[in-house]
DNA sequence: GTGTCATTCTAACACGTATGAAAAACGTCT
DNA sequence: AGACGTTTTTCATACGTGTTAGAATGACAC
């Protein structure tokens, strides 16, 4: 199955020109006539001529095509994030190429390594929650290839950052909850190693460093694939509800985990908020129609998406070396619903 | 910002060969002698030398890159299907380029001739609910553009399709209302011209065909932009509530459509199922969450993702012109819960 | 008739790779 | 030594584009 399409040559040879002169005409260049401009013009429009974006890649050395990754497609706050991110990239002529980690490292590595391989021009990461070991990514940043963090960043690798005040939003979040009346809050968050994790749950200390209780380490739970896996919910779940005083709130610090908690509760046949009341992390679209309704810290991630884009084709069309990096930092939004 | 890869050339230059000679000791051909080869293969391993693919794709007129269309990422249908998509891809070598029409009809044909002109190898598609005219994708087909339609196809253009089994879904869930005992049931479905409206409804048709009640005009609506706007499932719902007799229960026959309609009904003060049951097409993962557990038909997304792209693979790299195309139609699966 | 300049076009090459054809290099046989 | 065959390497070219340097043409002035 071939597919020819016109070529500058075509164009040439059909009207007598060398395709230098082609080449010129189309790209108004002023040593050529206005004559044989117009004369180029209207046959190339004619024929539907279309300049091979691959054989300009390899002219220009760039492939105009960024590559994203983030830990799954299907997550409310990475499909909105890629929402953002393709609308600027589109806008400006890039390409997305988009992969999935599926919170594996070996998954991050392979498909870093299959990117780079691929000639794009810079990447967009959200670390997966595996990544401990930031080889793979130093290498390549070395090297001087364009790369942006988003949401969940490194802080080892100097360069642009868009994220949330993650502390804030933990803050307020938990707040919310103790000016409810909630004694023991837990919180399960993602694994330690990434920085939201860390960042989360700082918030979450030092919106309890004000009441009486301090929080036990028992009350804090971590998740290793950042709550992907139901099973590893169901079991800091229960490890929470045998705790004597048993806990009577839990903060989720994000998406999947949130869910997934409510769904380990009801399975459990415990009731929010009576039982046990429940906030957190999430970008669902879907929360105010749950059974109750969910009190969120929702991430503006559509414009997270837009920005690091931005930065990220800045850093890419940059023609001095960038040594000033942003550190962008948006504001969360608690929506307070039924289930605190 | 540039970023410089080694080249065949800086090997041939290093060991003082010639770049075919090298091209072809890494090519492993059989004219090349074990000790050069043995030479250019240990260099190349050291120096981290990778071939070239945008060259390598000018050389060899294809890119190992597929195109993908769909409405929305952040819909739960989609995002699964796109998982499947990536899986297969990634697994041949194929990169996969995504973009969105967010319904709109004008988007798509922008989108299309955008991916075309990238030269992607071929396409996998979902039309948009705007989508009357076909002269963008006929005339892509015509030029022998390997082009594969999962879920929303178009009948008109003959290539592999995968869709799921439309009409029995549909069937399945309304049987399953008269089978609750509802009396007066409506529908909700998307643009008439998108086939899996039109098939969606004729499976609810045929299952009251069965019935003493007869469905009228009136039970049955159309949605513009297959529920992505409120607003127009808004207007549906209120025109179905002012139906006397009122409608007992309702159908959605697609993903947001049944989720802005239960936006609806909620918003209304209408109580599911006691004041109006609701049926619908979703492959969100919140479902059971949702207050009331909603009865869903399920489609299986990843595996249409994965069916529709090993098609379009062996299309892309089938020698001879495919003239026989298959038809793949899979099952739904009907959950039933709290809501009908 | 010649020199100067501006205009308009072309030839040749580059990007990185692969390959058919030609040419070396080498060994073997007469 | 010459003819021949085999193995190994190089040359030339192509993919489609853009660009540097140079060539052809004509106009004008001297």
């Amino acid at each position: 199955m071939k597919f020819e399409a016109a070529t500058i040559k075509d164009i040439a040879i059909a009207l007598g020109l060398s395709t230098s002169t082609v080449s010129r005409a189309l790209r108004d260049s002023h040593e050529i006539s206005i004559a044989t401009k117009q004369l180029v013009l209207e046959y190339a429009t004619r024929i539907n001529y279309h300049p091979n974006p691959i054989a300009l890649s390899l002219k220009e050395k760039r492939s105009r095509s960024i590559g994203v990754i983030v830990a799954e497609i299907a997550n409310s706050f990475f499909s909105q994030a890629i929402n953002g991110i393709e609308s600027v990239a589109k806008d400006k002529g890039y390409n997305v190429m988009i992969s999935q980690t599926h919170e594996s490292f070996d998954k991050e590595v392979m498909t870093l390594q299959y990117l780079a391989s691929r000639s794009i021009d810079g990447l967009l990461i959200s670390v997966s929650s595996g990544t401990e070991n930031l080889d793979h990514l130093k290498a390549l940043h070395e090297r001087g290839f364009p790369i942006v963090f988003f949401d969940r960043i490194v802080e080892e690798i100097q360069t642009h950052k868009v994220m949330v005040d993650n502390f804030r939003g933990a803050y307020d979040a938990t707040l919310h909850l103790i000016n409810k009346g909630y004694k023991h809050i837990a919180v399960i968050a993602g694994p330690e190693n990434l920085s939201i994790s860390r960042e989360r749950i700082a918030g979450y200390r030092e919106a309890l460093a004000h009441t009486r209780v301090k929080p036990g380490k028992a009350l804090i739970k971590y998740s290793r694939y950042a709550g992907l896996q139901l099973q590893e919910v169901e079991q800091a779940v229960s490890q929470l509800l045998k705790l004597r005083p048993r806990p009577d709130a839990i903060f989720t610090a994000s998406d999947k985990l949130t869910t997934n908690c409510m769904r380990v509760l009801k399975s459990k046949g415990i009731r929010i908020p009576q039982d046990i009341a429940l906030v957190g992390f999430s970008n669902s679209d879907l929360i105010e129609l749950l059974h109750p309704p969910l009190t969120v810290v929702r991430q503006p991630a559509f414009e997270m998406g837009q920005i690091a884009t931005q930065l990220l084709l800045q850093l890419i069309e940059s023609k001095k070396p960038v040594k000033e990096f942003e550190r962008k930092i948006l504001n969360t939004n608690l929506i307070i619903q039924a289930s605190s």
